[in-house]
Formats: C-alpha cells, structure tokens, sequence
DNA sequence: AATGAATGAGAATTCATTCAT
DNA sequence: CATGAATGAATTCTCATTCAT
C-alpha cells in the first residue's frame, strides 16, 4: 500500500516527525559510516541521539527504514548542492565543471556516508534499494544535461554521453571510495583538476578550448 | 604472530586444506554475494557446501576468516588472470587493450563477487583490511605497467597515469557494480569497446593511433 | 577501569538492579549449587528465576558474573551473620563460642552454597578470584578478633592464633563439604559441642575454664 | 552391570592398558588440576599425552571416566604413601605423627590435583562421586588407626577420634586449598608442626608427653 | 592399535522489537 | 509523546564423540 520511498511513523505532527527524523538520521548516518549497518544497534543510535530505543519506533517502522531514510538524505544532498552550485553558472562549459566539482565537493564532505552507500544499499529490502538506485539517477541526470549541453553547443564532441557521465559518477566517488590511496597524493581541488584533465578536456572541440582558456581567464573556471 | 594475510586451520594436510577452503568460500562467495556478510549464517554455508558447521571451523578460525579468505580470491582471479591474458600480447597498445578487456572479464565472471568486495571489506578486522588493499593495489599495478609502457614508446601522451590506471579499474568495476543500468544496454563487449574509446583513444598520438590502425587490421585488437 | 568486586548492569535504576539481581543470583545459587557452574545453563537461571534469558544480561555482563555475585552473596552471609551473632555477647570466651556456632550455622544453611566456593572460586577471572578470597580473609578475621581478645584477656594460653583460626574455618566448612559423612552421625549443636572440645577447650588456661563453667552455669553457652 | 570402579577400555592387553592409561591421566591431571575439567578438552589431553584423540576413546569410555582415573589416582597416592611412611615407624606416637607428615607431603606434592579433588568430584556421576568418597574414607581410616592406637596406648586421652581425624584430614588439605594464604608464612615442615601443636600434643597424656619427649630426643620425631 | 577428520547438539550472547508505565 | 525494561529468536562457536582409513 505504502509507496516504496514513503517511510511511515506513528506520530502525527509533520514538524515534530520532521525534526525527530533529522535526529535520528543524523546519529544514524554517523554510525552506519563509521561502522556498517550491522554493526550498529539502534541502541547506540538512541545513544547517539540522545533519545530512547522505544523513541525511535515512534518515527520509523523498523531498522531498516532508518538505513532507507539515512541513504536517501545523501543522494538528496546530491541532488540539492549540484543545482545549488549551477545556479551562478551559464556557460555550458562552465556548469559542467562546476557541476563536476559541486559532486566532488558533496562527496567529500560526505566521505563516510558516500562508501555507506556502497556498502548498505543491498541489505535493503528489494522496493527500498530501487528507490534509491532512482535517486542515484536522477543525480546522474543533472550530470548529463550538462554534458548533453556542452555537446550542443559544440563545445565537446559527440560521443557516449552516457556513459562518460558514469565515468564522472565513478570518479566523484572513488574520491570516498578510494580516500586510502588518495588522499595524500591531491588535495581535493588538485583531484578535481586532474579529473577534468582525463574526463573533459580531451573530448573538448577546438570551440571548446577556445571557450575554456576564455573562462578560465575570466576566472570562472580555476 | 600470524600474519594477517594467513587464515589458521587446525587441520594438518596441506592438500586436504586447499581442497575444503576450497569448497567452502565457494559457497561463501555464492551466498555473501546474494545476501551479504551478516545475513549468512555459517550454518547457510555449511549448507551449502553440504558439510558440517563444525568442519568450518576446522579449516577457518573464525567467520572473518571465511570472508577474508573469499575477497583474497577475487584479488587473486584479478592478480592471475590479467598477467595470463597479457602472455600472448607483445605491442604495448596491444598489451593496454588486452589488459583492460581482461580485467572487465574477469569482473564479469565475478559480479556478485567483486560488488562483494565493495560491500563487505570494511566488514574485515584493520590488519585484513590492508592486506585486501595491498592486493587491490598490486592489480592495479599491473595496468599501471601497461600504460606505462605506451606512453614510455610514445603511443600514449604522457599524463597522469595512476589516476587514469584508477579510471580503468572504476570503469571495469563498473560493469558490476552498476549492472542494474548497464547490462541490457551494452554487451561486454560493446561496453569494453565504448570505454577503450573514452578512457585510451583520447589520449593516443599519431604514433598510438597508427599502431593501432595496424593492430586493428592484424585483427590483434577487435 | 571497573573495579574487580564490581559487576556492571545496563540498567540504570539500583532499586530495580538490586532486586533483579537478587532474583537471578537466588535462582543461580540453587543451580549452581546442585548442578555445579559448568553444567548450569543461562537458560536454566532464566527459568528458575521465571524471566527471560535476555534480562540477565541486563543486570549481569556475562554468566562469569552471576557467579562472582552468587559467591560474593554467601560470602556476604558470612561477615554479616558473625557480628550480628556477637551484638549479644560480650564476655570474650562467649563472643568466641558465638561466632564459631554463628559460622558453623550459616554454613549449615548455605550448604550447597559452601560447596559452591570450593567447587567453582576457581572459575572466576583472576581478578574476581581475588576479590572472594579477601571476602574469605575478612570472615577470617572476625574469628581471629574474638580468639586473640580470648588470649588478651588470658582465657586461652598463647598460640599460633591464625593457624587455629583457619581450624576453626575448615571445621565449619567441614560441615558442608563433608556432609555426607557427618550429618548422620551429629546433630548441627553436636557437631558443634565437639568442635568446641576438640579447637578451643584444650588450649584454655584455668582461668578460662573457670570462666567458661560460669557462662555454662549462666546458660550463656550451651 | 559394571562395578563402578572399573573402567572400561577397547583394548585387550592390560599390559597396554596400564601404561596409556596412565601416560593419559598424567596428562590429564596436569590439565585438569591447572584449568579444572570442563575447561580441560579431550583434545587438550591428548595433545599433553603426546596421542591422538580417538586414542583416548580406546582407554577409556568417556571424559568422565578420564577424571574418575585421574580422582581415584590422587586417593591412590595418600592410600599408598602413607603406609610406606609407616613402614619404619613403631612407637604409636611416631606412628601418628608420620602419618600425618606423610599426608601433608601428599598433599603437597599433588597440591593441585588434591584441590582438583574438591572441585571436581561433583563433576562424577553418582555411582563414581562414591567410589571415591570410599577411597577418602580409607584413607581417613589410616590416620584413624594411628590415633586410636595412641589413645589405646594411653599416649593420647580419650576423645572423639573420628572428629579429629577429620581435622587432621582437612589441616592437611588445607596446605592446598589455601596455599595463597599459608605458603610464604611457613615451610611444609613448620606447618606440620605447627599442626601438630594444635591438632595433637593438647591432647596428650602424662605417659604421651614422656614418650613424645624420648622421641625427639632419639631423633625419631623432629 | 592408532589416527584425526568429521559431526552436530548445545551453550553463551546479542539485539530488533514490544509494551507497560 | 517518551521511556527503557523485558522478550526470545537467532547466531556464532565449541567440543565430546564417532568412524573410515
């Protein structure tokens, strides 16, 4: 009966269910990022919460809802900041990188919880996971139009759009997924840099570049 | 005193070890990659391998041990199967070309498995943890030659090679860890191809590109 | 950081925590006294007890628990049923026969109990072992307090007081560990009487035995 | 249908018999006395006696029967040695005080095996608990001996014999049970004849005192 | 006789979920 | 609404015992 992306409680008051949820989820996405969903009980996320178990029952139906919600506020903070990050940008070229580097940004700031995406997504029961993979393209979505726009206008060659827009995905990620290796060897604007370097700039036409050296002298593009 | 890249069996026969490790992370890989680390029970593996709980713990100290042992497997497919496929190609390009569908292959044949990889290694104790990485990296290490050597014959602008070698294992990774998007849009095949053409063609000179031209026609490369 | 002679329970309310507690320990004690620790189930304390399995883990860490608090409790019994004994008494030679006859009685009423701390102290963690033998070593020397006020006050002729002592708590003891060989054949008070002839009536001076006829006389000792 | 003192074994040649039964309860004693019995696993025993597993199972029924062996070993020992101590003894006198010097090095040489006694022959069934307790009482009725043929001598008043014996007994034991609290404060030899202070001399006749005095002076008691 | 791999019942412990207060 | 004590099914791991070799 219930939508797949609707996660029910007993409590009738919205702002109250708002807040109580941030709560929880906020106490949950930290221990499911440090350590895994299994491992964390919903005894330390009250604990973490500062509430009581029983409390937690009041807002979700079970332990799984709480790891849906959780997983659903990433891909939403992914979905908010890319746009959020366009809204100054015009040139195509240039909501491309900005977009590239918003992802990379989000990413960063949401190490843990990105790799908890990886890791948690399958324990989900079947609805939930789709509605997450959903999410997921519809973030891949904002990557493309920019893309697609840039090939538009002329600015990148044609070519696989789709499938180069996961190749954006993958390495926004591996930033999370693969920190052991490196951190260390870039900054996270050096990594943004090389990035565009390997997964732009090579399908840029001669418009394109031209385009390019004009923003990034205008400093729009660093 | 162990070193944690060795599982402890209480079982003397070297033989007799292989052989039971042998069917037993069989059945792990089979289940951990259907339903994950926590929601297999070591009875379900003892099941499934038509054996005892108890015979488990004979070969394995505990059940980390079993998923340790499972995700050094994967790495090991990787670490052998790359350097086999390379034996019967000399040209450097041709080398790049074979390594990369290799290991998409090999990924392919492991699905479950290698998504099992990117679910469960945080499941580890630290110590086994790193020795997965190391082998992770020894993989890429093999790519990594490979690249190498084209840019060092002048197929291949130079670039940044450890960043784009990561490219290559995120795109074969891919092919798993996306396959609800991807399959039924790309045989393998077609998505190797697609992937040689974002992440090596750009980067070829006219020396890469003539060799390749020539490797096509020899029909070394598809 | 938890102090060894201290158990930890996961419930915050003392008033609760002290009659659980009691409950569960009352049902371990009997199980363990008849059965012994190795054979006596947490299932079999949650039964006796008439609550669930789960709940002893809230009031007990592990099952090594239960046992340093079952073992503490007799020792318990102990220190306080001497001095209760002796509030009545004051006459050195009385306070010593009180307490010999105090002890003998709790021992008789925590028989199994008494068996209890020589069967299972040993399957204590060091520390817990440790705890229960300064248990033992205060019991102690509320006998030695009463027989060297005894020798002060020239009752009992100087001797090597803490030896005796320990005579007179393996007498007491006795009568539990031994009791298949010695009920039967003595009454509690007889066993007792002879005790008495045999540990303290040899060593008294004149001066004791004219004082021990006189509390006789006065039916202050039996 | 078998006496309860027999135990039962696969193998015909009693030779045989006794010399794996014997290297298996050596071992075993070993083990149980220092981690207690169901700490102690067959497979411990049988890595200790340098055999396999299944090997135990020919000598014996059962882990049980391996402790009863190992119980009724130690009584052996008392039942054994003390007579052997007796051998050169005459005087009743000398007689006693052998004996029970003769139990307290026992004792003191099986100090955990003797405290093994205490905590594990609950651990027997019923029918073997008492083969044991026989093999205790005979022992008792060694030093019983003693006593009642110093009291038939005159060298020693009338009194509960049997009451005494036990404290004889138990002093002895004690030397084990409560090492931690006597061994640093006395010597095997100083505790004996602190003991004998206590336990017998008070009980002496004019005619016992005498002869105790020859005998020290002959050097036959210390 | 001897071995030790294999079995599987059984034990301690955890934790999602409920519900009386 | 909020609490947290109580429940008990489920899980990991152990170990006495067997049996094919």
């Amino acid at each position: 009966m219930r939508s797949p992306g609707t996660v029910h409680s007993m409590v009738a008051d919205p702002k109250r269910i708002g807040e109580r949820r941030e709560q929880i989820v906020r106490a949950a996405t930290k221990l499911f990022s440090e350590q895994g969903y299994y491992l964390t009980t919903i005894q330390d996320i009250a604990r973490e919460a500062g509430i009581s178990v029983g409390l937690i029952y009041q807002y979700f139906r079970d332990k799984d809802d709480v790891l849906f919600l959780t997983l659903k506020l990433v891909l939403e903070n992914y979905e908010n900041e890319i746009p959020a990050a366009l809204e100054k940008a015009e040139h195509p070229l240039e909501r491309l990188y900005v977009a590239l580097r918003a992802y990379c940004r989000v990413v960063d700031r949401m190490r843990d919880a990105t790799v908890l995406t990886y890791r948690s997504t399958k324990s989900l029961r079947a609805e939930r996971r789709n509605a997450i993979k959903e999410g997921e393209t519809r973030t891949n979505r904002l990557l493309e139009a920019c893309l697609r726009a840039c090939i538009a206008a002329g600015h990148v060659r044609p070519l696989n759009d789709s499938l180069l827009v996961y190749q954006y995905v993958l390495f926004s990620h591996a930033w999370a997924l693969k920190q052991w290796a490196l951190r260390g060897r870039y900054s996270l604007e050096d990594y943004v840099a090389e990035g565009v370097g390997l997964l732009v700039e090579p399908f840029l036409t001669d418009k394109g570049r031209a385009a390019l050296a004009r923003l990034r002298r205008s400093r729009r593009i660093p």
